[in-house]
DNA sequence: TATGAATGAGCCTTCATTCAT
DNA sequence: TATGAATGAAGGCTCATTCAT
């Protein structure tokens, strides 16, 4: 018995070393070398070398859609929600940190139909996040006096941002650092009790 | 005579490709294509497709650094000093949004020390940013229950965020997405008369 | 209980796609597929894909000789017999008008010594079609002046390039193609003392 | 001073290669080789292995048309100049007769829109003969109750097929093996003062 | 300075065939 | 008999870089 698939230790492989030194300096030699696995067998799972990088966005795409829908499915009070969202993402964003960099660096090597598929998935989270937003002014929480698009970028330049500079191996823990960022951002877009801007 | 020179020629159609298409995905013979010159000319002014990359990294590096430079030695209370760089990097990078798109995804396709040497000038940059937080700090005017370096990264990731949504065809103009990532910036690290978090 | 056999339905698949696209450009998975079999299955019956190639060479080979033999033992004048053999192969040639393609298109696909095997048969197949000539020849019939092989060349050239030009949904019918090439041919051949047929 | 030029010693490696083993079965390595240059230079004057068998395609349909238009404009009886035609394809196709096999066999082995290029302007070709072809008839002198795609058929399959049998070594001549067939065509082909059919 | 033909290493991919089940 | 995952050897092609001119 197999402890894992041959796709799964390929794909594990791939983002490792895509997160290290970038798609494009990844053979699929490399790949299947770190993998253990042959050359053929790994193309008779993956189409192609733009398949597998798919695979790292589709993966993605779904954990953190089914992460946003959860709980915002679970209800309660919409400030309670969006903290709850907003430090959620960025924890699972650190738990998949190889992930992450190979999420917001490699786009543009996919292929242009799956370029627009990723897009078009990420345009549906935005939206539902976006939803959450709305309520939240319509319930006089947060400012209106900037685009939402604006705010949404706010947030989410954030979460693009981690793999940029945060470490396991740094300072902060992955609670402190969500906890920071989220409150930095509900600080920035509440309305408080006296005037924004 | 010449208007341009066939370095800046070639350094203008590098940006413009590897902004659209990526590093790798861009070939010598597209740049001086695109440049109008031949590869020979290309390798008399740039010893490598990678040199070609740091030139662009350079330019912007050092572009960065003095502005930042020159409005800090322009002085003023600190809170107004650092809204203006706040401002003026949004806006400064917008003005080079292809430049910026190339700065945050290609870093990884440089030779390694030449990542270090990005690496180092961009740490110079923050450090002097951060020192104007921590006048800031001092005076009491941001909070202080944040490491700097999330702070930071909260400020640069929206920065850095720009190429990836903004669009000066979008209903949004320069000046006022640097306003408002501005605003939202500061008002999440602003010591209010009350407390933060 | 099956219609037909696994060897049945790889060879017809098999055929279609080699007269379609090309040996080379069929590929075993292709074929296993058009045939509606597995590749482990089509490997029980053929040793590989080269075998499969000459079976089909093998069922041509096979039937044309027969074919030929049993219009020669069916006797008559050597005249008769002669159109009735190039009416029969014409005709037979439409009737496996992809095969033909095959046949005459992919010899140089066959390992070394299947191509002599099937040169050797087509050798056979040819002596006893010049023998009728011959036989025609003695009799004063066909004219002597210019050597056999051209002659048997000449032939069999219409009947090799039929796959390049005829078209059963052409203009033309089966009958009349063989009847209109026969009639070329023993015209061009016929000694004619006085009159034509 | 070089004697041959890289793209010409490629062809000429290529034609041999292609009619000895066929395009499939010839590597690019292979040609390079015989060729004695590198896949580099070969690649910097043929797109591809497609561009190189399609440039084999070019110059035989270019040679052919430009001969028989060369000799239907030099005039005379109808008559004299099919046959001089007819000789002279011949003729030809023996000069080149690995060109002749390459062409007659690798056509599918070319893209789809090369093919078609290729069919086209076989049909030019085809058209200008069965013109002649026409006003032997018109004149009285040719058979009309075969249809013209027959008779064109008839004739070029024999020069199609002369790569499948004739040889230089052979104990026929250039010119006699093109005396003989054309006689064989004409023959066939002509209304003698008696009857056909 | 400038040209562009030539180099040569390496890359992604295909595919006939095998074999444990 | 039959499966289909896995193998492994090529194969076609790209491309940054060099160099004679």
């Amino acid at each position: 018995m197999k402890d894992v698939s041959v796709a799964d230790e390929v794909t594990r492989a791939a983002v490792e070393l895509f997160a290290a030194q970038g798609y494009a300096n990844t053979s699929v030699q490399q790949i299947v070398e770190a993998a253990g696995v042959t050359k053929g067998a790994m193309y008779h799972y993956f189409e192609s070398k733009d398949d597998l990088l798919f695979a790292i966005y589709d993966r993605m795409l779904t954990l953190q859609q089914s992460r946003l829908d959860e709980i915002i499915a679970r209800g309660g009070e919409v400030d309670d929600v969006l903290r709850a969202v907003c430090v959620d993402v960025i924890e699972t964003s650190i738990d998949f940190l190889p992930e992450g960099t190979v999420f917001f660096r490699s786009l543009h090597m996919l292929s242009a139909p799956r370029q627009q598929e990723v897009t078009r998935r990420r345009r549906v989270y935005h939206d539902r996040f976006a939803a959450l937003l709305q309520q939240g002014q319509d319930a006089g929480l947060y400012r209106t006096d900037i685009p939402q698009p604006v705010l949404i970028a706010h947030f989410f330049s954030d979460v693009h941002y981690l793999s940029h500079w945060y470490s396991p191996e740094g300072p902060e823990t992955k609670s402190e650092v969500a906890e920071q960022l989220t409150d930095l951002f509900l600080t920035g877009i509440r309305l408080t009790n006296g005037s924004a801007t």
